[in-house]
DNA sequence: ATGGTAGCTACGCTA
């Protein structure tokens, strides 16, 4: 089972490189973060004439993932639990194949010194109390998505100035590690555990892209039943070098189920 | 050099 994970940063503006990655690529499930759209105005029907079911979870402007697969799609859901008065669209999950598979868009949290970063480390403590109760239920478990995480500093172009920021501050890093021991496996640097320069974000501006001054901050965290049958991680940067692009570029992971 | 770019939305916010 191929499964790709891609924040598109707006999935109206980038219909058409999305079509065009999923035709070539073919995963059986796509994880979108930043759909940018209200669940009903998602264009459901684009991905169905490619073969996929379609589980949008949206908001107005902001925010908004997806879950689309060519496989049904059982038991969803569509909030983290832990703070049912919080909105925003971050978060969907379903059964595929027996696979329990997740479509997260973390919180960026900065700037740190406001409320956007208790948000997020709260939104990583929900995480990660749920990420436990997947474990327990023994089946293969894949959390992927824009974690807006730097895990270390070989993760990043200039470790040193970006100390402070959100994405790479040790409090960030730490929290995501509690959920790593948890007993999830981080795909990518499971299989990669030495290669550099593996980004899947580049910003827009100062010329981050042909620069290549980038982030790798899209991940998939795996259960020990998923991880034992990981035999793929990759990073497709060709998207991020076309016309229109996003932001990122997408993730893949294939499991031997 | 205290900028730069992109998307949503209709101005400033978010990233």
């Amino acid at each position: 089972m191929r499964i790709a994970t891609w924040n598109v940063n707006s999935v109206k503006a980038r219909l058409p490189n999305v079509q065009g990655w999923l035709e070539t690529a073919s995963p059986d499930v796509a994880l979108l973060q930043e759909i940018k759209c209200e669940t009903a105005s998602f264009p459901a029907k684009d991905f169905e004439a490619l073969g996929y079911e379609v589980h949008a979870v949206g908001q107005k402007s902001y925010n908004g993932v997806a879950l689309l697969s060519k496989h049904p799609v059982t038991d969803l859901l569509t909030r983290l639990p832990g703070e049912p008065e919080d909105e925003q669209a971050r978060y969907v999950e379903g059964t595929v194949q027996g696979v329990r598979v997740a479509s997260l868009y973390l919180p960026n949290g900065n700037p740190v010194g406001t409320e956007k970063y208790p948000y997020k480390l709260r939104w990583m403590d929900r995480l990660k109390a749920h990420a436990k109760g997947l474990l327990e239920s023994g089946q293969p478990v894949v959390l992927g998505g824009d974690y807006n995480v730097i895990p270390g500093p070989e993760d990043v172009y200039d470790p040193k100035g970006w100390t402070e920021d959100a994405l790479f501050r040790q409090e960030t890093r730490l929290k995501f590690r509690e959920i790593l021991h948890l007993g999830y496996t981080e795909a990518f640097r499971a299989l990669h555990p030495d290669m550099a320069h593996a980004y899947s974000f580049w910003d827009y501006q100062a010329g981050a892209w042909p620069r290549d001054m980038g982030l790798r901050i899209d991940h998939f965290l795996l259960s020990p039943q998923a991880a034992d049958r990981l035999t793929v991680c990759a990073i497709d940067r060709g998207p991020r070098g076309q016309e229109k692009a996003s932001d990122h570029t997408p993730v893949i992971v294939e499991l031997d189920v």
